[in-house]
RNA sequence: GCGAUCGUAGCUCAGUUGGUUAGAGCACCGGGUUGUGAUCCCGGGGGUCACGGGUUCGAGUCCCGCCGAUCGCCCCA
């Protein structure tokens, strides 16, 4: 007897039906329209890579959450990692299903360096993969869109006032476009936050607030929990990394100062050391804040936030999440002017982030923004242009067949403008009230009813006006095509 | 890796202190005497009650195990 127990999707994946594959469409769609509204050009790697990409620059503990990929042609070296894996040893898998984009990314510019454009700015959109218990806003399999832009435009001899402008820009321009896309799905100020942080602003004040070199990547760390701690317990820590009071203190002021409205008051109870360190921060942070208002990213939105600092080694400057309240961060990224070397190329800076589909569905649901299921269809072009009845004689059966193959032709000239989406019914019945009822279930936007093997009778669904006239086969399409708008090209 | 909650039809869920053959709505298929549709009426298919043990005369219901899902912790590229 079989074993019919059936297979289910591995965790933390998802099986899309046509309803849930349109709105994965909707929000991959958005996210393209805006990068390339936004000046952007659409790039793509591998979905696995070489486990090494991953290893040799972040830390320790990404291994673990990678999913190892194995060549099936590849016995003995399975074969090997198993036998080392036995005596306990390290044996990650040849190849990695991606984590993250960014090390092709650098891969992809490192070779090219030399003939790409200064800045090159380019996106992705596509699966990603980490081994993590999935939770609310968190699968195994996701889509992630990337931003990045690499490179700056420099004039001839850069003074270093002429860099950091530029970087500026550049990290404007990528905050903007994922702003940008925000907005254009219907989010408000009022939705989310942008909060950013800069890397070297932090470095110089651990440098100030007394923090030895070695201890900032653990301080870095440590920061990032100094929300969800109690503060006596982040201070112990804190103690431990070497951190003295006064710049503990300076933390957890700096944090209330993030989420309280008027700043200027909490920044005038500072003084002395804390006032110090106050202004060396938040005055290297004054010009992405200029560059994002110059942007169209109204003031209200940024927030500098001292305990964004991303996880990710390889930042080295500004970083930034975007938060919508009541959801974990739909976006995060920041500056990583070394990477690019590390890959080979030459020393580059670039900024870039990541935008998953799963949070940003979340939140969309949330504040009801996603479109209705008939929208979605229609959206996604599912929605049939032309629905096929036959009026029952045998005579517009056998016609049928015909009248839906003509509809659907294309042709190489209009490549492909001309081929319409025509369906039929699959139902046995000839009462054509049903299959009106169908027609219009369908979402389709014309019911076209043959009537003999040389006419039909077209109704617009939508607004449910038949034509008194009958329309001769031959003409069909093209009469359709004029209706909805369509011959505004070639011919 | 840890904790909490939950698994009955494709979906949302009923199912009494354990008691005949497990139900509804939606969806799907067919019909309402062969041409005009959102309503309505009639009919139909579809469930080894996640899976495996145990208690019992009898288990969807109680007990144990296991798998899965959701939410949270850890982590977060």
């Amino acid at each position: 007897m079989a074993d019919n127990k059936p297979i289910q999707p591995p965790t933390g994946t998802r099986d899309l039906y046509p309803i849930e594959a349109a709105r994965r469409r909707f929000i991959t769609e958005a996210w393209r329209r805006a990068s390339i509204n936004h000046g952007f050009e659409e790039v793509d790697g591998p979905t696995f890579e070489s486990t090494e990409l991953y290893t040799k620059k972040s830390g320790e503990g990404i291994v673990s959450e990678i999913f190892g990929v194995f060549s099936g042609k590849d016995e003995q070296g399975v074969k090997a990692l198993g036998e080392k894996l036995a005596r306990g040893e390290d044996a990650p898998a040849p190849y990695a299903l991606r984590p993250e984009f960014t090390p092709t990314l650098a891969r992809m510019y490192a070779a090219r360096a030399a003939s790409l454009p200064k800045p090159t700015k380019w996106f992705t959109a596509g699966p990603f993969f980490r081994a993590e218990r999935p939770q609310r806003g968190r699968l195994r399999e996701f889509l992630q869109w990337n931003c990045d832009v690499i490179g700056l435009a420099l004039p001839e001899k850069p003074t270093a006032e002429d860099v950091a402008r530029a970087t500026a820009q550049a990290d404007a321009e990528v905050i903007a476009a994922c702003v940008g896309l925000l907005r254009e799905l219907g989010l408000t100020e009022n939705d989310f936050k942008v909060r950013i942080n800069d890397r070297r602003a932090m470095g110089a004040v651990f440098e100030k607030g007394g923090v030895v070199p070695e201890a900032y990547p653990a301080l870095f760390a440590h920061l990032d929990r100094i929300g969800k701690l109690a503060p006596e317990v982040w201070r112990t820590e804190a103690s431990k990394l070497g951190v003295p009071d006064t710049l503990q203190l300076w933390f957890l002021n700096t944090m209330q100062l993030a989420d309280n409205r008027d700043q200027s008051q909490f920044a005038g109870e500072m003084t002395g050391t804390l006032a110090a360190l106050f202004s060396v921060w938040s005055e290297s942070l004054a010009p992405i804040r200029k560059q994002l208002e110059a942007a169209g990213i109204p003031s209200g939105v940024i927030v500098e936030d001292v305990k964004i600092v991303r996880g990710l080694a390889y930042y080295t400057g500004m970083v930034f999440e975007v938060i919508v309240d009541g959801e974990r961060a739909v976006a995060g990224g920041g500056r990583y002017d070394n990477l690019i070397e590390l890959f080979g190329g030459p020393s580059t800076p670039a900024v870039g982030f990541g935008m998953g589909d799963v949070v940003l569905s979340l939140v969309l649901q949330d504040k009801g923004l996603m479109p209705s299921d008939a929208e979605l269809m229609q959206i996604a072009g599912q929605s049939p242009d032309v629905f096929v009845i036959s009026n029952g004689t045998p005579e517009a059966d056998a016609a049928l067949p015909s009248v839906l193959a003509d509809l659907r032709r294309g042709t190489r000239e209009s490549r492909g403008r001309d081929s319409l989406h025509a369906r039929r019914t699959s139902k046995t019945t000839k009462n054509v009230g049903k299959l009106l009822q169908e027609a219009e279930r369908s979402g389709a936007h014309f019911a076209a009813i043959v009537e003999s093997s040389g006419e039909v009778t077209l109704k617009n669904l939508r607004t449910r006006e038949q034509d008194q006239a009958r329309t001769p086969i031959a003409s069909l399409k093209a009469e359709v095509l004029k209706r909805l708008g369509r011959m505004d090209r070639g011919s």
